[in-house]
DNA sequence: CTGTTAGCGCGTTCAC
DNA sequence: GTGAACGCGCTAACAG
């Protein structure tokens, strides 16, 4: 039987009332002697209270919901390492789930509230659901990641995706590639309409038309991007490809490395991400630098400030990415007749 | 204000009782026709059980808590995944926490405790700490991941680290290697010391003397391993490097490229784990696969079967790996004399 | 078939 | 300074 409050009052012959003054720190006196006492009857008992009880009573669990659509997607691993160590610093606790469909989105987070977490991190993802979601969501402090600001009263935090892409787009553009390739990813995503405007303006920047038959899809994994892959280097003039995000560039690696074309001779690659496997790559590969730790860390202070309803709750955050210029784009101003 | 219970009991003019029975489908008869209109109110209010308060009855969270000192690691995010996927389909919640410390550890698993948790899953970290674990953990449903099978009574699951080592080591001599060093992961963890049993024991094997001057330690993280690498490469002969997992031999592969060596020709690498990564390096990395996402799953299940009771839970378990042969070792049995 | 009565373990008014 | 009593939202006997 786990020792409870009760136990520690009848031992020490006080009302629980009285414990609970001094395991809570309770500034309301309570006489110095009887305190010491207290505490050591709880030491020498190993008393812990009851959490579930004592959330019943202050409407707080320490703890907070965190649900993202992939935890094994590296850049994933380091947001999600950033909320931990901000939150486990704050005295809090995580409930993770990888959530793979609207409906266990839904599911989930109506579980999570149900176990009455204060508040709840959303990661990029069914950007749709999120209407439905505001619904149930409402009083409940959140924090939108990598969705585009769409909800003006909801916090968000994200990078500047398209900015990104259309830097990173350009980079190709002045390396003196015409013909892009792209390997999106999932269109539900709002970090991938982003990226594709951004890729859309460089090409505009530039006076280059948009081919949209030179747009293909993986959903975000390695494998996924080995049939785009084919397909692009086979059946297309690009000279470039870019990948919306690292793990679908490693697939054009593979798919290079199979049929024996080289990179970036034969044809010049790019992703987004940067991913810590990136730069081991041989060529090392191009890409966009997300600050995934510090995401993670920010998205967990927002949430905390609007749980502890201290200092002004800065409801939108974006933070900037860095072009990682590597050897797997290739220059081709040089060669010959560059035909648009 | 939320509705409770006693909101849909006042709409429908039951009392409490009967609405429990109804949303625990319980089979304790309530009429049909009253039973439809409970459900109906209880649909449009949207009224969702709170989960403490049952739990406090019932002494069941359906949450169960998961320690790992690293959730960044590659190989630990497919065990993640696989318990998690696992949990999920039995209606079970996850809190995670990322712990790097011993004392870090204890205070978390005692706030999981506290926040009645159903079970816990500890990964492969502090051998020493399991001891004092042990006395907190008493009728706990546990589950200990990556440790070496020491305490009977607790379930506990891993692979066969040392008979993976040694066939790995054994398949490096067969190559012709006879000088083969090591960068090894922290000392602390079961699979270390299980890794390195299995290195000597191949060593032993093949009569080759153990040579503690070429065993040097890295942190299991890619940086950590290029210091061993230079050492290993600059100040001995060896032929062969056997990185305990597969992120330090990327270290290897990294400061390789840094000083121009080339592998396998100038050194042999193998690793352990076969993260996705793996394959993809050029040249490939010979490695040990480890069946992460099964190990997860099942060590999701182990926990759920005691904690179900359902079927006699097993205590013990262990997977087996596989050998992955690549392109980072060369055979060196033909290039003159070998010495050993 | 359904309602009444007790708590689960704790924090929080109030009195004293 | 301290204790008694109440209630958080819910389930589990036991009545009827």
């Amino acid at each position: 039987m786990k020792t409870t409050i009760k136990d520690i009052a009848k031992m020490a012959k006080v009302s629980t009332a009285t414990v609970s003054r001094v395991i809570n720190n309770n500034p309301e006196g309570v006489g110095q002697e009887l305190r010491n006492n207290i505490l050591k009857i709880v030491r020498e008992t190993g008393y812990k209270p009851n959490l579930l009880a004592r959330s019943m009573i202050t409407n707080k669990t320490h703890t907070i919901g965190l649900l993202s659509p992939d935890i094994v997607t590296p850049f994933y691993q380091y947001v999600i390492k950033g909320i931990n160590d901000c939150l486990q610093a704050a005295g809090y606790t995580m409930l993770l789930c990888n959530v793979e469909s609207g409906a266990a989105y839904r599911e989930q987070v109506e579980t999570m509230l149900a176990k009455g977490t204060d508040g709840i991190i959303l990661m990029g993802f069914f950007g749709e659901t999120s209407q439905t979601l505001a619904e149930i969501l409402t009083g409940v402090p959140v924090v939108l990641f990598d969705y585009v600001p769409r909800l003006e009263q909801i916090a968000q935090i994200n990078t500047n995706n398209r900015a990104s892409a259309r830097e990173l787009t350009s980079h190709l553009i002045e390396n003196g590639h015409r013909r892009i390739g792209c390997i999106m990813g999932p269109e539900q995503f709002d970090t991938v309409r982003e990226r594709l405007k951004g890729y859309q303006k460089a090409l505009e920047d530039a006076g280059i038309p948009y081919n949209p038959k030179i747009m293909l899809n993986g959903d975000f994994s390695t494998d996924s991007a080995l049939e785009p892959a084919a397909r692009l280097i086979t059946e297309t003039d690009v000279s470039a490809i870019f990948c919306f995000n690292d793990l679908m560039a490693y697939g054009v690696y593979k798919y290079c490395a199979q049929c024996g074309k080289r990179i970036p001779e034969d044809i010049s690659v790019a992703g987004f991400d940067d991913i810590p496997y990136s730069e081991l790559l041989n060529p090392p590969l191009t890409t966009v630098r997300q600050p995934g730790y510090r995401l993670g860390a920010e998205s967990a202070k927002m949430l905390l400030e609007q749980i502890n309803g201290t200092a002004e709750p800065r409801m939108k955050r974006i933070l900037s990415n860095t072009l990682m210029i590597r050897g797997s784009v290739k220059n081709i101003n040089n060669r010959g007749s560059v035909n648009g």
